[in-house]
DNA sequence: GAAAAATACTTGATTTATCAAGCAATGGAC
DNA sequence: GTCCATTGCTTGATAAATCAAGTATTTTTC
């Protein structure tokens, strides 16, 4: 008799494991960000604009994974540090393009080795063949999850 | 010549992907979780409590992985709403055991159900082979975070 | 081309999470 | 047994995420 519908164990439970993956990472990244005084979503804005310079907040909110007003308070905060600038869109008068200047530039690329690190870490005996299946098995988990609002 | 050192996209990222996977799920789930007033903390409190009754806070912070200090504030909520209740553990006098209350319980089952099905269907498509090399693969990342910090 | 709807972003207000300090009870050293 | 360090939890203060409304520009509709 299968009674695992009964049980619900939360620590077999996928997006309970999934959140705490991911939080431990993403803790443990944060505080090694706090040396270059940088948020986690912070980060994520640099490397997002590092990839694809001079994003719309829409794009890079979609892009990061931010909300949009959470966004539009991390940029205020970037500009104020002048790690980026914001610009007019040339043919949208309602947007505002997002751009790194060349200090955000700099300090993005420095921290770069320092994420890869804590990746590499915490892939620690993965295949490159898991590592492939698992970031697959993420985006569909995405996906999937896309249409349940 | 391979420049994926230099590239470093962020949407290649698996902290990344884990954290924008688990945030879309989580929230998803939150919302559901509107109608029974509960948020995503406190219900995995519960279902933590239904499986293992009378944790310590100690306990209970490291299974649901939930810090101390705000499991003690979801913790009160609870016992307000009269769904947990506190009671000193009988050899520490320092440690607080927490149990749900027939209410508690009796709500927790009527969620089950419906967490599950979130969990479905982010997971469709997933073989059950799958799923659980998943879930493995999130235990290791988990691990081997560990020592980050 | 004017009115209405939609889009892009911002800002204020509330909730939530995080960090640091504090208190109470226990266990260990002597 | 008495001190001291540790553990378990709570609480105050700060930072961050979230929700709701507001403004400005653009697009659509008629």
């Amino acid at each position: 008799m299968k009674t695992r519908g009964l049980a619900h164990d939360l620590e077999q439970a996928i997006p309970f494991l999934l959140a705490r993956a991911g939080a431990r990472m993403g803790n443990a990244f944060a505080r090694a960000l706090k040396d270059f005084d940088l948020s986690l979503s912070e980060w994520r804005v640099c490397a997002s604009l590092r990839h694809a310079p001079r994003q719309t907040l829409s794009e890079l909110a979609a892009h990061a994974s931010i909300d949009l007003s959470a966004l539009s308070r991390i940029v205020d905060r970037l500009v104020v540090r002048q790690l980026a600038a914001r610009g007019r869109c040339e043919t949208d008068g309602r947007a505002v393009r997002i751009a790194l200047t060349a200090a955000g530039r700099a300090l993005t690329t420095k921290i770069v080795p320092l994420a890869r690190h804590y990746e590499v870490v915490a892939l620690e005996g993965f295949s490159a063949a898991e590592t492939k299946r698992l970031r697959t098995m993420l985006r569909r988990l995405y996906e999937n999850a896309a249409p349940l609002p």
